[in-house]
DNA sequence: CACTGATCTTACGAATTAATAAAGATAAAG
DNA sequence: CTTTATCTTTATTAATTCGTAAGATCAGTG
């Protein structure tokens, strides 16, 4: 999942993104609510782990503000105060769960894979589409009863071309989710071909069609039409 | 969406133009401010992005010439100054985003796509026009329930049709509009004939009336009367 | 109706982009 | 520390697109 992290303690954000990148999860850190603005009004987080004091605003205002917008990203408020009453209302206007400080990182990520069940899957765990099954929980594959042997990148590869099918996918922009934005206009991208062509071969090797379509100038394109 | 870029760090403009080239879009490149006067002055573009400092004058100098005509086109600021002052100053004279240098080039791309989305299409994502239906996030075109096989010129082509309806195109306006500044006076236009013929074949062959009307000595029109 | 210039059509080659295979680098596991 | 698996780079081959050129056809004009 590609989380955003809105922490002002940079020793908690640290720790939070080197658990959730152990995890599988691509993070993105801000510290201040400016940012978060900035961060959640251009891109798009499957959650988002937002403490509530900031240096310049409150977490709370955030979340109204996605509300209010329309974005459908899961909410994880963490804050140090523990009265009722603010978690109380960081629900009531919209978050999915509430974490006092201290918390267990392992906490954040029961959260977090409830959230993602939620968004992925409507209650069940498995994502189906056609003849590809996926289980997000487990990392796993299968093309009607053979499971996929995917290393973890192509994983993601695939999981993100399922998560944005029938839509044209640039290069830079798979550049930008499997390996988050950290990449440079000089890199070339030529890496991206080798994913693509070992996850058809896979695919291929247990019976599955050709979905990736490959649009000539601009892309990849999972096709399902 | 064809781009105007402003910004005199030649490695700079290097790299958003390759990035944006990558994305679909349509790039020009100037270093001055006299050059962009200029530029958008004689033509048109769905989206400027400006460096506050050139060499020989202001950016901001630049949107205010811009508002002042009523020129409708997309403001995004780069800066490497961060002062508060210019980032409110700039958005108040009618910028849409403003970027602080250094910036990665998914975040250029993101303000590229927000300002995309307001000024394609008003709320929906979709562009129809009786039985031909387009949508440009996706980069897909429709004749009712078939979809096209275009090419980047192609579509590109039609999308330029679609937007300009019923008004009468020059060859010199397409290649303005498709190609960019990179073509000289001397050279001839012949090639559009053989785009204008491969896009009207692709429609004809999912069955779409030949709405691309020749107009003798003239140019085209993309007739719906 | 014939002439002229504009437009259409077709086919081909250069340039760009993508796919493949194999070697090298890096990271994970034993 | 060694081994293994995975990721990235590099080089080669294949595919696609764009634009050119040349001939055919069409519209306007005297």
């Amino acid at each position: 999942m590609k989380i955003l992290i809105i922490e002002d303690e940079k020793t908690l954000s640290d720790s939070i993104v080197d658990y959730l990148d152990g995890e599988g999860h691509l993070c993105e850190v801000v510290y201040t609510f400016e940012e978060a603005v900035e961060k959640i009004e251009l891109y798009q987080y499957d959650c988002i782990v937002v403490d509530i004091n900031l240096p310049d605003g409150s977490g709370l205002d955030l979340i109204r503000l996605i509300k209010k917008r329309s974005i459908t990203v899961g909410i994880i408020i963490v804050s140090a105060r523990n009265s009722l009453d603010n978690r109380i209302e960081g629900l009531e206007i919209g978050a999915d769960h509430y974490l006092t400080k201290p918390f267990h990182l392992s906490e954040l990520n029961a959260h977090l894979k409830s959230i993602h069940r939620r968004i992925s899957f409507n209650g069940s765990n498995e994502l189906v589409l056609n003849e590809i099954r996926l289980i997000p929980d487990e990392h796993r594959a299968f093309v009607l009863e053979n499971e996929l042997v995917l290393t973890k990148k192509e994983y993601e590869l695939l999981l993100f071309f399922i998560s944005n099918k029938n839509k044209i996918i640039t290069k830079a922009g798979l550049a930008e989710h499997l390996w988050g934005d950290h990449m440079d206009a000089a890199d070339s991208y030529d890496f991206i071909y080798t994913h693509i062509k070992n996850l058809r071969r896979e695919l291929l090797k247990k019976g599955c069609k050709d979905y990736i379509k490959t649009i000539y100038g601009l892309g990849y394109k999972f096709d399902l039409t």
